[in-house]
DNA sequence: CCTTCAGGTTAACGACCGCTAACCTCCCTG
DNA sequence: CAGGGAGGTTAGCGGTCGTTAACCTGAAGG
């Protein structure tokens, strides 16, 4: 048990703060005394909780892509199998709307600072991140038997780079509403599928 | 002028390879040295054509808001008035798939080093970068008329962040052809704003 | 033939950064 | 009430990085 009622541990409160500079100035551009201090704590006070600053990234990328996969695959177990596939395409474009409106900083690491892990975390990140593709161009070929399975896969990265854009579409409070922006994008993603068999 | 036949300047070649080596580890993670050692010469000889490792950046980045804004703006010119916004906006999301496609390392500079240039330069870009915006937004709420301000600004920048997925669209080699991404990313842009009225 | 200058070179400086060492201070527990 | 570990602190080391200084060279031009 992690996290018991609202109080984040001083770990949760690092990994946040961490997630945030990062996404702001980049791996290289924050330093750890900088981290520390968005915490209270002061610079090497960090080590007495992560290994390095890398580990700090390293889990960050770990659990935003894994959480990413076991949501999906919730999803896809939870989904009624008589409903059609694609309510289940729906049901993961909604998944994917919520962490990208809920983890912005994460969204920006995401796809930003993956090269900077150690090979072993790299190559983890990578095969979470496949195995999430996938899933999703499993689903995208039920829904569309015609399309082949490499445009499936170009579409569905596509539409990943269309709902992680949301760090681009100004701060949470001159959006019209977090409920109308994830009617709009989930609109705009269907709609690309849509566009996509249309050859 | 500036570029001759097919022979690049030195000055050119060190700015392709900046923006590649940028790309590829982000401007923190890239040294002078390597900046110089990719255009064959050492270290500090890259002051005889910049002041700093800041102006490479800035330049770049100017650069790219600067052809993208000016290329908009003569395609809106170049269009037939009596041929409809359809076609316009056709004509823009060509332009921007074509610059996605053959300039892959600035699209990821484009939007992921911004903060790191100085505070003059950073405004000039956000400046050409919003006109461009803008540009797209009255030629959507053309095509759309029912579609208001604020959702047809939310619908570019996804739309953006769909068409600047293609450095996550693997290698060149591996597309299915560069006539065939370019449709497809056509298509599918096309899709998602069309999805953005059906409210 | 001497000068000039564009475009290099290497050496080195100063700042910064990740990390370690050494130490302190509560709080919990037997 | 000892004592030990969790979680801080500051000082400082070693390496890297951007930048400058000083010097070199080959080609153009009067």
């Amino acid at each position: 048990m992690t996290t018991r009622t609202d109080a984040l541990t001083r770990r949760e409160q690092i990994l946040k703060e961490a997630a945030r500079l990062f996404a702001e100035r980049g791996f290289h551009g924050v330093g750890v005394d900088e981290i520390g201090a968005a915490v209270g704590i002061s610079g090497p006070g960090l080590y007495r909780h992560f290994p390095g600053k890398d580990a700090m990234l390293a889990e960050l990328l770990v659990g935003i892509s894994g959480r990413l996969l076991t949501g999906a695959k919730r999803r896809l177990a939870e989904a009624d199998p008589a409903a059609g596939p694609g309510v289940v395409l729906d049901s993961l474009i909604e998944g994917h709307i919520d962490f990208a409106l809920d983890d912005r900083p994460l969204i920006t690491l995401h796809d930003r600072e993956l090269d900077r892990l150690r090979d072993s975390d790299r190559k983890l990140v990578r095969q979470l991140q496949r195995q999430y593709v996938e899933l999703w161009v499993g689903v995208l070929c039920e829904v569309y038997p015609d399309v082949a399975e490499p445009s499936a896969r170009s579409a569905v990265h596509s539409v990943f780079g269309l709902l992680n854009s949301t760090p681009h579409l100004g701060r949470p409070g001159s959006l019209p509403g977090r409920g109308v922006t994830a009617g709009l994008l989930h609109r705009m993603a269907r709609g690309a599928f849509g566009a996509v068999a249309a050859e």
